[in-house]
DNA sequence: ATCGTTCTTGTAATCGTTTACAGGCCAGAC
DNA sequence: GTCTGGCCTGTAAACGATTACAAGAACGAT
C-alpha cells in the first residue's frame, strides 16, 4: 500500500482531483466541498507531493547557499540570518560548501539549471571571468554575498572592508599604537585582496608605513598560527632588537586573528600589553575567545539578511534592475585591544 | 526563450526522445546516436531538469540534515563528515536548523513524506512518544545520530557518554584532583540526561561525590557563562572558605566550557592550577580557545559518517534490519587540565 | 532464400500535481 | 418563462523526464 496520491483523495470524497486541488490550495469552493476533502485527506493520511508540484509549477521552493567552508563562524552568522529571511517566506535552505577552488564555484552555478533550486546564495572566495559569465548566464536568480564585477548584471551585498580597515587602524592609533602589522589571508580571494588595499591605504591616511604583513595559505586557525611566526619576525633577533616588532595586528578575519594569539601566547607576549589583535568578521569567535577579540563588524548577519531578501524579491520578479548593497562596518572594541 | 527540454534536444538531433533520454544515462546505443545527441546537446546547451527526473524516479537526490543549532562547533564538524559521505555518492545535503522543541522535530520528520528528500539524517536533543512515533512510521529512511528507543526500529549512531565522562574523571583523579564538579546543558534533553547519568556513575566508580553541579539552560557559550557562577558558589564565601570551591569542572559540551573558563578568568581563578577544565565534543574550538580545552572526543565526525552511510545503505535497501551503532570515545588532552 | 535472434530505435504511457477550459446549475431580471 | 451572468465543479492537457513495449533492421544459421 503506498502513499496515497490526490486521485485516491479525490475518490475517497467522491469529488474530482481538480477540487481536491483547488480546496488544498485555499481556493474558492463550497462548505461541503472543503469539508469532504479535508476529511479524506485525514483519513488517507494525504500529503502532497513535492517532486510532482515541483515540476507542475516549475518551483521547488529550496535555495542554495553556497560558502567556502562552513567551519569559518563568519558563515554560521551568515547562514543563520539566511535561514532565518528564507523559512519565514516558506523556502528551504541548501547548504553548500564549494572548497577553496573557483572551478567548483563555476560548476555549482552551472549545475543550477538543473532546477533543483529556486535561487543561489552565493558568497564566492575567488572570483575569474568564468565565475561572472556562469553567474550571468545562470537560469535561476543569483545573488552575490561579496564583490563581482557590476557587469555581472547581478544583485550583490557586499561588505565595505577598506572602511572596516579604517575603523581598526583609527582605533589602534588613538590607543597609540603606530607599529601596526597585518595577518592576512590568501591575496588572490575576493576578501584578501581587498582587504590588503584597504589596509595599506588605512595606514597612508595615518601616515604610517606597515611594520610587517603576511599571508597565510587560507582563512582559517591553522593557517593562522602557521603564518605568525613570519609576521612576527621569530628568529629574527635583530628585528626584534630593533624594535620591529609591531606593537598591534590586524587580522583578515577572526580565525586568523585566534590563531595569532595562540602563537603571540607561545612566545609569552602578553595581549594587548604587548601586542594588542584585532580580527575582521566579528563573529561568535570573537567573544568566545580568550582575551576577547577586538573585532571590525562587517555586518555578516545584515549581508546575509539583505542578501537573502534580494533573492527572494528576485524570484518575484526577475526583471528588477540589480541592486548593489554595501553594508557599513563597526567595531566591536573587546580586551585585545587596549 | 526558455531553457530546452529533452523533446528540444531530439527534435535537434533528429531522434528520439527516448533514444536522447538512453544516451544521457549511459544505456547502449551506436556510436553515432550517441554523437548526434551530444554534439545536439551541446549546442542547445542541454541540461536535464532536476525536478522533472525527481517526479518519474521518485527520487530528489537529496537527503536531508537535521541539528538544533548550527552555531554549535560539534555539529560542523558533524556537518562536514556528512556531506563528504553523501556528496561522494551524489546526492545534495539539505541543512535544517529545528531550534529546541521537539514539535519543531515532529513536525520536520512528518514533512519528509512530501518527498523532497530522499532521507534523513536527524540529531535530536529531545525526544518524546510522538518524535518516535513520527520516525517509525517516516515515509523516507531515517538515521539518528543519538539515542532513540530500539522500538522505533530505526537506524542509530550514538556516543558512548558515560564511557567519556569515565574518561575524564580518570584523566582528572590521576592529576590528583577529587572535588569534581559538573556543568550539564539541560537535564531533560537526550544529551544532557546521559551526561548527567554518566557522571554520577563516574565519579561513584571513584568513590567521589559530586561537589557541585549546575544546569544551563542551553548547550551555548552564554549559557555556560551565565551558569558559571552558581556552580562556582559564587557570592557564598563560607562554601569557598570550606575548600568547597572545585578544584575541576567537567562540562557537557565545549562551549559550555568555554563559557565557564571566562568566568574563571574573570574571577581571577586559573586554569588549570585552580580549577581544571574538561569539555565534551572536542570540537574544532577546543583548540581554539585559550588555554586550550581539554576535551572528550565523542566522535563526532564518525557519528556523521556512519550515520551518512547507514542512510545511504537504508536507501540502497529498507529492508535491512535496523543497526545501532555505538561510537567509542576517547579524550583529548590538552592544557586546560594538568 | 527464409527464419529466428539480437540489437537498436521509436511510440506512448506514466509519475502526481496544477490549471485552462467547458459544462451545469442557480438566481435575478426582463 | 426565458435569458444572461456568475458560481462551482469536472475533464483533460500540460510540466519534462524515464521506461515498457513494439517494431524494424541486421545478421547468422539452416
Amino acid at each position: 500500500m503506498s502513499r496515497p496520491t490526490i486521485a485516491g483523495v479525490a475518490r475517497a470524497a467522491g469529488v474530482s482531483v481538480a477540487s481536491v486541488s483547488r480546496v488544498l490550495n485555499g481556493l474558492p469552493a463550497t462548505e461541503e466541498m472543503v469539508e469532504r476533502v479535508q476529511r479524506a485527506v485525514q483519513e488517507l493520511g494525504y500529503v502532497p507531493d513535492a517532486r510532482a508540484r515541483s515540476l507542475k509549477v516549475g518551483r521547488t521552493f529550496q535555495l542554495t547557499l553556497a560558502v567556502a567552508d562552513v567551519g569559518n563562524p563568519v558563515y554560521v552568522t551568515m547562514m543563520r540570518a539566511v535561514e532565518e529571511v528564507v523559512s519565514a517566506a516558506g523556502y528551504r535552505l541548501v547548504v553548500t560548501t564549494t572548497g577553496p577552488d573557483v572551478v567548483d564555484e563555476v560548476a555549482l552555478v552551472r549545475g543550477m539549471a538543473r532546477g533543483y533550486a529556486d535561487g543561489l546564495l552565493i558568497s564566492p572566495i575567488r572570483v575569474d571571468e568564468d565565475l561572472v559569465k556562469s553567474i550571468r548566464e545562470c537560469e535561476v536568480p543569483v545573488v552575490v554575498a561579496g564583490n563581482v564585477p557590476a557587469k555581472a548584471g547581478v544583485d550583490t551585498v557586499r561588505a565595505n572592508s577598506p572602511k572596516g580597515m579604517l575603523l581598526a587602524v583609527d582605533h589602534l592609533v588613538a590607543k597609540g599604537r603606530t607599529r601596526i602589522a597585518f595577518l592576512n589571508g590568501p591575496a588572490d580571494t575576493v576578501p584578501g585582496a581587498a582587504r590588503s588595499k584597504g589596509f595599506t591605504e588605512a595606514l597612508k591616511a595615518h601616515d604610517l608605513e606597515p611594520t610587517a604583513a603576511a599571508e597565510a595559505t587560507d582563512f582559517t586557525f591553522t593557517a593562522g598560527r602557521v603564518a605568525a611566526p613570519g609576521l612576527l619576525g621569530v628568529g629574527d633577533e635583530k628585528a626584534r632588537a630593533d624594535a620591529h616588532l609591531p606593537d598591534a595586528v590586524i587580522c583578515a578575519n577572526d580565525l586568523l586573528a585566534v590563531g595569532l594569539m595562540h602563537e603571540l601566547a607561545a612566545l609569552g607576549l602578553r595581549v594587548p600589553d604587548d601586542v594588542a589583535v584585532v580580527g575582521m568578521d566579528d563573529s561568535e569567535l570573537a567573544e568566545q575567545c580568550f582575551p576577547t577579540l577586538t573585532s571590525v563588524n562587517l555586518g555578516s548577519a545584515e549581508r546575509g539578511r539583505r542578501a537573502a531578501e534580494l533573492l527572494l524579491a528576485r524570484i518575484e520578479d526577475n526583471d528588477r534592475t540589480p541592486r548593489r548593497i554595501v553594508v557599513q562596518p563597526s567595531l566591536s572594541i573587546r580586551r585585545s585591544t587596549p
